[in-house]
DNA sequence: AGCCTTATTTAGAATAATTCTAAGTCTTAA
DNA sequence: TTAAGACTTAGAATTATTCTAAATAAGGCT
């Protein structure tokens, strides 16, 4: 799991201690917290830190594809710091969220009826279920 | 696309003629509307419905299995009378939401990576992107 | 080091989608 | 035909998120 001092350098940004904090916790806890609870486990390194601040951390390191948002329905968005394509299984008996990596060597218009060259910006696989012999 | 009279009867439920027309609006144009557009479409003819009464059979068809809710990141969720097991393609040329058709005989386990017999309850397939020549 | 410009942070207000509430209306079954 | 419960309604409330405007902090430059 914690390898990498994942110490964050984005070319053209200012990495703010809040920056660095909001990313440091996502990358320390890699259980797909909401917006608020980044913010709660922030404020505890960095007290005076604003929620505004988180989701405006939050929204700077998507859109510097540092971090993925997940959503889940029309749940508060997740943040994950997996950038691997991946998707997401929510486990109905623990209610905690997995990554799910995608078998090996698999296009989408392998399973998916689409035109083989349709040009995907965009994925979302998310699951809801029950493991086996839980 | 419109070949049965699309008369929704689920026992138990009385088939109100709200609940009626917001059923057919949703089978008449299948483009994914959004409640704010159902309603819309549905105030031509029942002039009286309340938004909170289109949100009140939305869920209830939804409850019932009779109309999936999709969602696209955290905008306003979408219905779709469409009960097959499909995804949906956001077209980012034209705006227009397609549902997807998994190819026969796929099953998850083939391209993701999950236990066998792990019991899937949801299923939500989102992609964004261009069509190929457009 | 000190200054300047601009990015970032902040608190609180604003927004938007959705849900809740409480009262009124309609259905259905007896 | 009437009581009980289901449904609808308008408007208030909620919740996650975004916006606003002012204050602060970062870096670059001298």
């Amino acid at each position: 799991m914690s390898t990498s001092t994942d110490t964050l350098n984005i070319p053209g940004l200012r990495m703010t201690k809040q920056r660095k904090e909001v990313y440091r916790v996502l990358t320390e806890t890699r259980d797909h917290p909401t917006a608020a609870d980044v913010y709660d486990r922030v404020k505890l390194s960095t007290p005076g830190i604003s929620l505004a601040t988180v989701y405006n951390c939050l929204e700077t390191l998507v859109e510097h594809k540092a971090v993925k948002q997940v959503n889940f329905e029309r749940e508060s968005s997740r943040y994950c710091p997996n950038l691997n394509e991946h998707g997401h299984f929510h486990d109905e008996i623990t209610g905690t969220i997995h990554d799910i990596k995608f078998k090996d060597g698999i296009k989408l218009s392998d399973f998916l009826d689409i035109p083989e060259d349709t040009h995907i910006t965009n994925l979302d696989i998310t699951l809801r279920g029950i493991l086996p012999k839980n």
